[in-house]
DNA sequence: GGGAGATACTTAACATGTTAAGTGAATGCG
DNA sequence: CGCATTCACTTAACATGTTAAGTATCTCCC
């Protein structure tokens, strides 16, 4: 068998590890888990959102952001109101107190960021994004398993 | 701000669900989560190991593999027994039971791993997992943090 | 040879990943 | 209309990630 260190999951696992070392400290500082963090920057960028499609961009499972939002709205750094065309939505948005904690993050982490690209090429950076993006791309179609066979 | 759907972490962490997406159902079929699949692997290729090396051969951190080896040895898929020159130390092997078990996963497992690689190409999956390794080394020496003060 | 410090784990505590089940609200269709 | 189905989310339950603290053992140096 394959010797596994050299598997494509595990590459990405150490990869991404290896990236989110360098910003895990600062966001840590300032109280934020990396999901907080994603959560955050995603509602920066816009007025207000479902759960269902902060789900997707912030590339999280329902669970998982349920209990985040419940947490972030405790801390005040997010708000919450039911749409009121249908009352199983729930529009989300970042409060001021939000905006105000990712000024204070953002420098920081765009340092780092900075750095990687500096260390790593910003050429090669954008050639490994594509890459990715490829790799998504080709196994998009292949989908998740529910269609291998008829069971369940 | 950048847009952070594009960022390297974002774009790392959607590559490597992608494509784990694809063996987690045939690992669930056999009871297994994708971490104990790892450590049966880093097990499979050697005699036996401490589980400080075992931990950084599967990539888990200590806490985890320490209850994940709890578990599977309750399932009878590996053997403990401590080192005879030091009592902290145990060494860790993997059951015939374990060896019978993976026997019957690899097949598939290979199977999947290779549509992978002819859907994005034999050829692009060498060059980006040589990038991912170079992406690792340039954050080598960066380390994690604890030296960037003096804090703490 | 004995005690301070280092080592190899394990436990604990909290946050998230993952799947399944639950709840309340909307929709569609007979 | 009415009710089965779908939908948007939440809760639950279990496994892992992450950091800190605990425990037993070992090392080294006085």
């Amino acid at each position: 068998m394959r010797d596994f260190s050299r598997s494509l999951p595990m590459s990405l696992l150490r990869a991404r590890e290896a990236v989110m070392r360098q910003f895990r400290p600062s966001l840590r500082e300032h109280g934020l888990t990396e999901q907080q963090w994603r959560i955050l920057r995603a509602l920066a960028a816009i007025d207000a959102v479902e759960v269902t499609e902060l789900a997707r961009t912030a590339f999280l499972l329902g669970p998982s952001l349920s209990r985040i939002l419940r947490d972030l709205e405790a801390r005040n750094l997010i708000e919450r109101k039911t749409a009121k065309a249908d009352q199983r939505r729930s529009m989300v948005s970042i409060s001021k107190e939000g905006v105000k904690l990712m000024a204070s993050v953002a420098p920081n982490s765009e340092a780092i960021y900075a750095e990687i690209t500096r260390r790593f090429g910003a050429r090669k950076l954008a050639e490994l994004q594509d890459m990715l993006g490829a790799l998504e791309q080709s196994l998009a179609e292949l989908g998740g398993a529910e269609e291998a066979s008829a069971e369940e």
